[in-house]
RNA sequence: CGAGCGGACUACGCGGUCGCGGCGCAAGAAAUUGCGGUGAGGAAAGUCCGGGCAUCACAGGGCAGGACGCCUGAUAACGUCAGGUGAAGGCGACUUUAAGGAAAGUGCAACAGAAAUAGACAACCGCUUCCGCUUUGCGGAGACGGUUCAGGUGGAAAGGCGAGGCAAAAGCUCACCGACGGGACGGUAACGCCCCGUGCCAUGUAAACCCCGUCCGAUGCAAGUUUGGGUCUCUCUCAUAUGGGUUGCCCGCCCGAGGGAGUACCGUGAAUAACGCUGGAGCCUAUCGGUGACGGUAGGCGUAGAUAAAUGACCGCGCUCGACAGAACCCGGCUUAUAGGUCCGCUCGUAUU
RNA sequence: GGCCUUGUGGUCAAGCGGUUAAGACGGCGCCCUCUCACGGCGCAAUCCCGGGUUCGAUUCCCGGCAAGGUCA
């Protein structure tokens, strides 16, 4: 399933005041029933350099696209990562699984 | 071998699988899919300067304000760079340097010190008057005249140092050094060097105000352009220069501004849109001119253009185990951050030949 | 991305190149009191950091760092 981009600030805005929220170890997830599945990762400044804020969207995107295939019908998702000293691939991969899996989003 | 100086370069590499942003080609009505190729830096950073570019009823004058400040050159331009001069530091290679003007004027110089820009007081000496005494003299006080040496204070005390000179002294005189004025020579110039003269008067601070010289219109891609309607009619409010725009102010210049209703046509999307948006003062190589910055000529290259914003994950191999750090209109610089590695030129010390 | 502003005890803050760096609130110590409060006395500042100008810098100049504002 091909996941677009969640763009515009209503959007954001309704998502985080109605859409569920599940919690793991480093990071948070809020999603919502949607027409067209979509995801989003908020990374803002407190996170350090643009550097360190890129590489923390490219290891949620990335970790985020390796668990996608398991959800079957469409969802708007909000990645919120939590600030600590270092951020691994491994540690948002296993999290998001767990959170796909006690949330019951996956497929089957 | 040890210690050090200057300059240049590099910024993990290779192979696979999956994934991302532009671009090209193909397919499709379209969403999209497939293939190919491409995709961050030396600082992309800070936003400290300069320029391009764009807009402002063209950009005119004056004031105010700001920047710069040894000389010559380079450049589109600069506060940058190159070469040189002076000064300071280092044994040296070399480094640093906001380095015009203090006899245009104003201000400031705490504390200390007799005194802070120059007068007084104190001190030293001469002469004279008075007083005292141990009476060819010595001491004390006062008037007049000469002088600023020494001591102490201070960041700084009126050219320095040595000799002569004098009642005591002082550039009063002399040598050397410095300063100032004039001249010759060298250099495009800053300046250097030499000669002559003047006994010498002018404290510091201009990164205090200021003076002199040079330069600057303002605003910045969130600039701005296009579509978002156009034309016509009616009407309402403010205003006739005492308003609005243009640079902070003045002059000058330019101009009415805003809203509502109706009708005909176009359009249905209205801001998260498109353009600006990357081919350029471009990069590489060779060669010529120049000490150099740089410039000329020839050949070659095609080299990010996103907009919640693209480079990642995993596996294998190697090693020195990988620093600082992510384009947002574009260039030239400066400044700041930065693990390690490579190369070139040079200095000092020690030892050997 | 552009353009600006501000950094002084714990907090709010004054500060004409020479100050013992004002003042208020708060904190701590001592005195006063049987005790607390009030009152009195005292203590606590790398003037954000690093250079420079100056005899002398919180103040002037240059460069950093941090915080904040503003422009669609």
């Amino acid at each position: 399933m091909k996941y677009g981009k969640i763009k515009k600030k209503k959007d954001f805005r309704k998502i985080l005041s109605t859409g569920k929220r599940a919690y793991g170890g480093t990071l948070t997830v809020v999603y919502l029933p949607a027409k067209e599945p979509s995801m989003a990762v908020c990374v803002g400044k407190k996170y350090g350099k643009s550097v360190e804020r890129n590489r923390i969207k490219r290891l949620l995107r990335e970790a985020f696209r390796a668990q996608a295939e398991k959800v079957g019908s469409p969802y708007a998702f909000l990645l919120i990562p939590k600030v600590s000293e270092t951020y691994s691939f491994e540690g948002f991969r296993k999290d998001i699984g767990g959170i796909f899996k006690r949330e019951k989003l996956e497929d089957g």
